[in-house]
DNA sequence: ACAATACTGTCATGAGAATGTCATAAGGCT
DNA sequence: AGCCTTATGACATTCTCATGACAGTATTGT
């Protein structure tokens, strides 16, 4: 299973090197800026699990930089955790109604931190902290790489089972095409729009079965979802 | 749009009132209890969208109820915010690790925990927390793609989509039909005026409903405007 | 190392849905 | 009434998606 990717958005230099080394030794994979507009190229070219961001950072501000991600399409929906040196409540509620997902307040423990990524990764994407995912009657374990329809098994290519297991971690989500090759392809995939139908096809085969409805939605002009039942 | 449902497991009924107030005038349900085995009844009984859960209850312990919701299958994906008394971190990694969503620090503002609230919610249920546009008897989900009359979806075609979506992120204002082809067509489409009307007509009937009144308004030799009822 | 097998990406084709336009009917306004 | 605007149904065209085939590439097992 893939090491969850976090991007960290800190200036004080030693506090993100400390991070760092803690995360990593988590089996996070981490990126490191201190400055905000960079933040953005970089979360734009390959999209974070989570981010970590500093109120106070160069350039442009930790809260202006909230709220590009989250205006972003790409970034919207990936979880924030806001540092900050302040403690007044009004800051506090600033961030989370900015679209912060958590809020930590210096000096924190890299413990706490860690417990509080980990607590909101594992409500968002369960699969990286190792839990088996549900959405209706699919089931899919991470750990070993198995994917369930109805409690029976079945077989996926492991390109359909990258794009399943991105599609269950977002139901109801619809996703276009460029969205899912950057997902399921990765970022720098030259790779023509059309054989994302092509793998939806052999998705919805693998996974069909007789008198149970296709939970892949087509939504035609936009791309395709993941309905549970 | 059904409200968010909130399970308050609270036992110092003054705070519980308060915060049920509150609550309230932002539009969520509220129940509450004071007891830990009522909770869990009560969680098992309606499955709530969140519960907010006292460390300090009586009977069972706010962590025992926390472990307790996550293993009954019904409610192992509710979200869950701790309050406590304590500040100390042990404690609070102990609530995330337990499976916690957040963890709030007495005393708390009221205002501060219904900005967590709604950043959890709007994690978990997007269309709960302003994701979605309404306008009187109709939703729209922009994520998932859906509109929805009287809570019933309604099939549409892209351009009626896109259509009614700039109708209701305006609602009651008349355009004109060169301002729709503007909006809904791209500035530089070279179409027929006319043919706004024939969008209009087939979202007209989309979302038709026995006994419902049409809420597109003919503003004659104006335009068109979305009246939400 | 080699062969058998599985997987991938692309394309051509056909079915079906959505779109834009027009002709005509219906409805308002003066 | 007479003029003007909108509603409606039909229709040809254009788009979009589903599907099967295929050649090239990885992967696997021996």
């Amino acid at each position: 299973m893939s090491a969850p990717k976090l991007l960290l958005v800190e200036d004080d230099s030693s506090l993100a090197e400390l991070l760092e080394y803690r995360f990593e030794k988590e089996g996070y994979e981490v990126r490191i800026t201190a400055d905000g507009e960079e933040a953005m190229v970089m979360a734009a070219e390959d999209v974070p699990d989570l981010v970590i961001l500093d109120w106070m950072i160069e350039g442009i501000s930790g809260i202006e930089v909230c709220r590009r991600l989250r205006r972003e399409k790409a970034t919207a929906h990936v979880p924030i955790i806001m540092l900050t040196a302040r403690e007044a409540e009004d800051d506090r509620v600033r961030g989370l109604e900015t679209g912060a997902d958590d809020y930590l307040t210096k000096p924190f423990s890299p413990r706490e931190l860690l417990a509080r990524v980990s607590a909101v990764l594992r409500r968002v994407r369960p699969a990286l902290a190792g839990e088996s995912i549900e959405a209706g009657d699919l089931r899919l374990d991470p750990v070993a790489h198995r994917l369930e329809r109805c409690g029976q098994e079945v077989q996926v290519g492991p390109t359909e089972y990258r794009l399943v297991k991105f599609l269950m971690e977002h139901p109801r989500r619809v996703f276009s095409r460029s969205q899912l090759l950057d997902a399921v392809w990765g970022t720098d995939s030259e790779i023509e729009e059309r054989t994302v139908d092509v793998h939806i096809r052999r998705l919805r085969k693998s996974i069909a079965l007789e008198n149970v409805r296709d939970p892949i939605r087509t939504v035609r002009s936009a791309g395709y979802a993941l309905e549970p039942v």
